[in-house]
DNA sequence: GAGATGAATGTAAGCGCTTACATAAATCCA
DNA sequence: TGGATTTATGTAAGCGCTTACATTCATCTC
């Protein structure tokens, strides 16, 4: 009677099967997939008898199983760089929320910044059968690119927004988005400017915010090469260091435009901590404009990035793509300054 | 030659597969999982030849049919109750770092502070293969715990600890945690407190908190049915609502003891708000000391929560059930109240 | 009331992989 | 040099599911 199963070292109770639903309903395994599946093709009777075996034996199809024979998953893959700070968390809540409403399940994986750890969690999402992959910003390696290529997966970058890319994007240009910002800072008077930046290789929006300060001063007669730029990983800690080492320097900053908000809060404590006063002796800005922007004091400066509006969207093209209707097109935010109170005027 | 493949109306091209890579590379099925799995048996030059079929085909094998037939997936599910703030964040980091260098992947999904998307979640994961789960807190419906006993898989609980749960658990005495804090507020002279926790029906570590408060208060000689308590999911928008509410209140409070700094932090700003300064006019304390608490002004006196320690040990726990070498036993850790600007002597 | 119709259920193939077992080839030793 | 041993590779079963097709049985229709 018993099913010789699970004779190995493994704790781990089988689970029950179909088969076992099957026997123990006294119907056939065709029967009970139908149930689970199609209810409406089964009659009443047999359909509560199976549904109570289910409940009594806490049974759950196996997803790996199911997945292989109907070639579905309804799994979404998002590979995002990090989980750490609060960047990314807004706009991936609003993705899956929007995912759900579609039937799709999101599955997260975090790169670490890391190029071929984003590699490898491409390849372990795909192998999990996912049926579509978020990514964030265009820039990673051939061999990735080439790989998603073959497989044909459907890919929808977000975060950033290229029209030319290889694959549909839903984001703002971080260039044009910065180069507004810093405009705004040159207009006010400053001319020694810094640049807080994560790493920019491997990471395009770094990159591109860079050059749209760069881009901003040399509209402005200003020399670019003479606009230190200061690369460290995002995090407060790392913010506040670059920051204390750039305001201690012979010819200090009167404005520091950060790359984040997180290095921008962290640029402010440096301030702080070096006795300067923000925005009066030194301006700091930010970019995202994530809740802390609002709390730390004084307020952040900011570029405010639509993150609900951009996960939604991503979700709305990809559930497009897989369901046929439409061959994502990608779409382009807006971006938008925010006034607080940690930019101002350079001091005298 | 061309195999008939993908005659529906998927678009995604079909993986390639295990045969394909055997078909091209003159070899047997056998050989190449030989050659991903053990590549010790297989002789250098086949090995050779197989893999570069391999990458030429872009091939990554089909975790549902390997899950299938192993029985072990490898994998870790996770479900915490939100993304969206930080609270979990830092311990999940370290929890998934931990488990890589025993390599195990992370699944993590979140439940929304809802009990049946927990359950849902549980059978999500199950389903997708976990080998074992953390879950968060000991508090959920009986179905829920009854379907996983059934089942028999591994749980870890974190986030919170008891030595005689259902499962075992790597965390800390929310209530008593709280009600040391509790104790210095009532040391400080204050009488007249009020607390804001997250809603507190099935969430053990708010409703242990609060508890703790109410025990502080009544060792004290306090009427605890005096304390003043309002529920308000965690949110800086609702932890500042709240406070805004209870400082308007003709009695008005002279501490405010919060659930999480997230609250708390919404709370600094109500005071702010109706022009009331901290911690002069009122007190704020907060839970769990994430990055924030010392970012916002005045600093979160607050109880300081080793994160990742717990991360850490839980994944540890976890590999070792896994490996069988150890039935997990829980761990205890130690929280300790971090003295910031925020907590100071009632007015007067 | 006999054949047609349709609803409910069963049968069995096959998805991509691992692995026990079978076989073939290479190496060894007296 | 021939049989025993070792090493490399192949063969095929079976993991848990879905689904096309086959079967059974109750209802109709004239």
């Amino acid at each position: 009677m018993a099913r010789e199963r699970n004779t190995g070292t493994k704790e781990l109770a089988a689970a029950p099967t179909l088969e076992d639903v099957a026997r123990k309903a006294g119907v056939s395994t065709a029967t009970v997939s139908r149930c689970l599946n199609t209810p409406e093709r089964v009659v009443d009777s047999t359909r509560r008898r199976v549904e109570k075996v289910i409940n009594d034996l806490g049974y759950a199809p196996n997803f790996g199983a199911r997945a292989m024979v109907s070639k579905r998953t309804n799994t979404i893959g998002a590979i995002i760089p990090t989980m750490e700070n609060a960047i990314f968390a807004r706009g991936l809540q609003a993705f899956q929320e929007e995912l759900a409403t579609h039937g799709l399940t999101l599955l997260v994986a975090s790169s670490a910044y890391e190029p071929e750890v984003e590699e490898s969690q491409v390849r372990a999402l795909l192998a999990r059968g996912a049926d579509a992959l978020l990514l964030i910003g265009f820039q990673r390696p051939q061999s990735t690119t080439r790989f998603l290529k073959k497989r044909a997966v459907p890919v929808v970058v977000a975060w950033a927004y290229r029209d030319d890319g290889e694959w549909p994007s839903i984001g703002f240009d971080n260039r044009i988005a910065m180069r507004e910002l810093a405009r705004k800072v040159i207009a006010l008077g400053h001319r020694k400017i810094a640049v807080i930046s994560a790493p920019q290789t491997q990471n395009d929006r770094a990159s591109e915010r860079v050059e749209g300060v760069l881009e901003a001063a040399a509209e402005n007669g200003l020399d670019p090469s003479a606009i230190k730029v200061v690369e460290t990983p995002y995090s407060v800690q790392n913010g506040r260091a670059a920051a204390e080492k750039l305001l201690q320097s012979d010819d200090r900053p009167t404005v520091l435009i950060c790359g984040n908000d997180v290095l921008a809060v962290g640029a402010i404590a440096g301030a702080k901590s070096l006795g300067l006063s923000v925005p009066e002796d030194v301006s700091v800005t930010g970019f995202d404009d994530i809740e802390i922007a609002q709390i730390v004091k004084p307020a952040l400066t900011t570029v405010h990035v639509p993150h609900r509006a951009m996960g939604r969207e991503a979700a709305r093209q990809i559930a497009g793509i897989l369901t046929g209707k439409a061959a994502a097109a990608g779409s382009k935010l807006e971006t938008q300054i925010v006034d607080r109170e940690s930019l101002g005027a350079p001091p005298e």
